[in-house]
DNA sequence: TAAATATGGTAATACGTTTTACCAAGCGAT
DNA sequence: ATCGCTTGGTAAAACGTATTACCATATTTA
């Protein structure tokens, strides 16, 4: 509640002195006393800068905003981990924002982007209010990075390595023994998604669009797809899920089916799930750097001269996981 | 981008009425052909206010914090709902911070808490860094509704019918034949935990300590705590586990000793999650009013003369959703 | 000794709002 | 003709900060 020329005033200085003690400003020749007296003021008066003062004058607002549809997808965890992490290390403040479909339309959100409330967005997934607020937020010309998202003038796209995780997985299914494999794919068309088919076709050359359902990231539609892929391709002996919640709805309908996972069919799942060795039958999985994919967006955000309409692919390689969802085809 | 002054001057008025006019303000007399001018030119400029000069001038912002120690717990998703309805009907921005004590400590948080960034704070949950972001928030004597946490006297506490869900989930065992229950706890002390004890207490009068084991509210914590009451208590034929992590904890640890649920122990948990029926075993829970929970926290937070030292509750009763980790004993 | 430079600051302005106090013009009543 | 009221606004200050331009005094240099 104090204010600077509150601790100008203590200190027996002017105000610009103060700001500039506060922003480190290394051009301030100032003698040790002095800075001593208004270091002194600051921590006497539990001084903090009015954060509405501080963007108003210097049009930024040290808030960056982490947008996903749904934060209670556990894929988020260690995205949020590695963002937070960046975050901290920059000063910065991370708010998150959800703007899953299932509210009213972001006005909250927006209204903050518009207003120029925020300095970068991370974005997750697509959609009409995905493309919405980057819409708003490039208008603002704010820095903005995509996460697993379609590639557009506006943002700067950021993915794992798609093409390698599929490809571990493909290949893990492969030398099990499998030969005709399915896949339930989330995002049609976008670039993460094709890389991902482009990973499964490098150990399964022919492999068939007939073998692919599309499918939204979620249990219950991942369950659908799984159903109508093994009802059109009853001799497909493995499953490649490119969503773990995707993965997670396979075994609901072979559950449904009377089926065992995996003396029936093997699934394997792309990401990771904290409670995978919890389900009816422990996921297989391929983990990849989710916490780096967070880290490395807020740093992209904060880079200078981010370029939008290119793409980031993070180095660090997936790695697949062992759990009890897969074995050799019976 | 454009500012009050740019649409003054194309609406041929003073910013004062501009102003006036963005904001509702009902003591404006204007006439219908300048408002209109007015209008036309917010439309034709495309014209949002400016969030830090308004709070600036305002010493409020319009926007309230959601702060939670794990977002990906999905015991939030439902809580979130609602107070993302709540906050979207009235015009607030609603953030979400994690506090989770995985990341460094809070400070872009409380950057926006001592810089009055923001108007309210509901928090969920109580830890260290719980405890300074409430003592930080209240410094600032913000309205602060905290969730499941104790009672102090700078928050209003505010929870669902946690008596109720308990005594409905002892109740479920007790028609089912059960006499000797466990429960697996969290939150040793809190108002709402005892309440939870005091519910069961209803239904089994003689229910004693011995039968409560304390853990932390994540899965690998609630398995360690049902091993250890199990071998303590093995007369126990069924769980009451009052947070649902735990409950994916305790049928762990019965897959780890080789026991089935519900043959070996019935389990029921309160809360409901979304993937309950994926598991194991499909988990038989009382599923409560998370939705109204975030609503009313919200409408709580933005009422006026919101009491600190005084407690809600939510009154939508707690309903059981029955599954497949409940039988009777055997 | 005078001029230049370094030291340690100060003063003032602008950022975009909100809000309060004020006021001119028009008009009806007295 | 003057008073008083209504209509439809205007003008100006303030919120708390960052930053630029400036300046007095002390110290060094020529």
């Amino acid at each position: 509640m104090s204010t600077l020329s509150d601790i100008a005033k203590a200190a027996g200085v002017s105000t610009g002195v103060v700001s500039r003690v506060v922003n480190g400003d290394t051009t301030l020749r100032i003698s040790k006393d002095t800075r001593d007296r208004v270091l002194k003021a600051i921590e006497d008066l539990d001084y903090t800068p009015n954060v509405a003062a501080r963007s108003l004058r210097s049009a930024r607002s040290a808030v960056l905003a982490f947008v996903v549809h749904d934060v209670s997808n556990s894929v988020y965890r260690e995205i949020l981990d590695g963002a937070q992490s960046a975050a901290a290390e920059a000063g910065k403040s991370l708010v998150l924002a959800d703007a899953s479909s299932s509210h009213q339309s972001p006005a909250g959100l927006l209204r903050l982007i518009n207003g120029g409330g925020l300095d970068g967005l991370v974005i997750q997934g697509s959609g009409e209010d995905a493309d919405e607020i980057i819409a708003r937020a490039a208008k603002r010309n704010m820095p903005i990075v995509a996460l697993q998202a379609r590639l557009t003038t506006k943002a700067h796209l950021l993915r794992v390595n798609d093409y390698e995780a599929a490809r571990i997985a493909a290949e893990h299914l492969h030398e099990l023994g499998h030969r005709e494999i399915g896949c339930i794919a989330t995002g049609e068309g976008l670039s993460f998604t094709n890389e991902r088919l482009r990973g499964i076709k490098a150990i399964y050359p022919g492999f068939s669009e007939k073998n692919i359902r599309h499918s939204d990231p979620d249990v219950e539609a991942g369950a659908l797809a799984t159903a109508a892929l093994l009802d059109d391709r009853p001799q497909l002996t493995a499953l490649i899920c490119l969503n773990v919640l995707g993965a997670v709805g396979a075994l609901r309908t072979m559950r449904r089916l009377g089926l065992d996972v995996p003396t029936d069919l093997s699934i394997v799942a792309v990401h990771d799930l904290a409670l995978a060795q919890d389900l009816a039958t422990p996921l297989t999985t391929v983990q990849t750097p989710l916490f780096e994919l967070g880290k490395i967006a807020i740093e992209l955000v904060l880079s200078e001269g981010l370029e939008p309409r290119a793409e980031t692919i993070i180095e660090k390689s997936p790695e697949l996981i062992l759990r009890k969802s897969t074995a050799p085809p019976s």
